[in-house]
DNA sequence: CCCGATTTGTTCGTATGTATG
DNA sequence: CCATACATACGAACAAATCGG
């Protein structure tokens, strides 16, 4: 699964889509480093800010939780949207 | 002190107008960094394409230097126009 | 303590598409 | 048709924090 560049919807729309949804599902389990924003721009064909943008609404929401100079890891399920 | 946007003056030009202001009173001091275009952006609640309009016309007349990667600093008082 | 690699944080540079008056 | 203005998306450079050797 990955960013459409010809869907319509933002690419840092759907890449966070994507990344709420591997979340979700439990293939990113809770305190779990997320891929490097280098890593996802790669994967992904995208732009590290636009990685960076997709990040930053999922950190907004409470799923990840992002720290300079170590990482984004998943947040605690109690955090979590919706439950 | 901002910008209007019922004022029939482009924003970019009101920008611009305040911002020269702020070097012409001493608020903004030579050699001193001016806000980033992100905060400006916020700050003016406008887009970040009208921010980097209204600089690259101080730039032009000598008011401001911008250097990618750092940001944009108020020039010498020698560079200024008219004086 | 220092150095280098990795990773996130911030800033400017550029291009494209869309909408409005 | 043109200028204004916004949003998206790319690239580039530099800064700060962390970690391992």
């Amino acid at each position: 699964m990955t960013v459409d560049h010809l869907n319509p919807t933002p690419l840092w729309e759907q890449l966070a889509g994507i990344l709420r949804e591997r979340i979700r599902a439990g293939e990113l389990k809770p305190r779990q480093v997320l891929p490097s924003e280098s890593h996802l721009q790669q994967e992904h064909g995208v732009a590290r800010g636009t990685v960076r943008r997709a990040v930053k609404v999922l950190g907004e929401q409470g799923w990840v939780v992002t720290i300079q100079g170590r990482g984004t890891f998943v947040a605690e399920r109690e955090n979590w949207p919706t439950g």
